[in-house]
DNA sequence: GATACTGCTATCCCAAAGGATACCGGTATC
DNA sequence: GATACCGGTATCCTTTGGGATAGCAGTATC
């Protein structure tokens, strides 16, 4: 429907197709939400393993960003009673929504990588992961 | 390949997963690219269309975007010889490869906001137009 | 004792993104 | 003259995102 070849959306569509962009860029958008939730389509996580498998996340960050995904509903933070403590943080079914988001993103970097590598590109346009 | 409920990805293709996504974050990152390109989808525009359609978006900020979207193949900008001149972005074929990306953000905002009207909490989590 | 684990928090800092405002020169209109 | 158009740019500023580092208490292991 918002393909460009086929269907040229009116304005007013275009307006409301913006609205709906910025409302999900709102919730997503930054360095690490989405990798966030990448990670933790493995299975439930601790703290210290999102860390590691994020790679590069200081716990600061780590922190604040769990708190707001938490806040959003995306995922759940279970407490048990072991020692040391041990905290899990394991996707909600509301997180399923973003299978098609974070499948097109994916999808697109990888093409992407592959076409700055074609043109030669790769240096000043892609970051080191 | 990436839905939880049927193949949970091995560590090795989660990690590539995660680099896929952050090289796309990379790129289309921040409040307004994405808005951007959604607002040439009606076709080709001049900066201050752009801006009325963008609604809250500074000059500086747009000629910022702009640029950055142009270097990154996404739009052309195209000079005219008239009084005053005139210059129209428009996307290019390569931004095409976008629209699974801005559909489903598209989308997803759409839902979202439904899902936030039935559990009242709109106010908090999600931001003006 | 030291070091490691746990999951954070506090402090300081820098970088980046974005906003507000004023302005440029050439032309057109009143 | 004033104001508007054009597409920006310059300056100053604020906000946000993210990083670096140190530290907490309780427990375990050497």
């Amino acid at each position: 429907m918002i393909s460009k070849n086929q269907d040229i959306p009116t304005p007013e569509v275009c307006t409301a197709n913006i609205a709906a962009v910025r409302d999900a860029l709102y919730v997503l958008n930054g360095k690490w939400k989405l990798p966030l939730i990448v990670t933790l389509l493995n299975g439930a996580k601790r703290f210290k393993e999102i860390q590691r498998s994020l790679n590069e996340i200081t716990p600061k960050v780590l922190s604040k960003e769990l708190k707001e995904l938490e806040l959003n509903g995306f995922l759940e933070r279970k407490v048990f009673n072991t020692f040391p403590v041990s905290i899990t943080y394991e996707l909600t079914p509301y997180s399923e929504s973003l299978d098609e988001v974070i499948e097109s993103l994916r999808s697109w970097g990888e093409q992407h990588r592959k076409h700055l590598v074609k043109g030669r590109r790769l240096e000043s346009v892609l970051q080191d992961h």
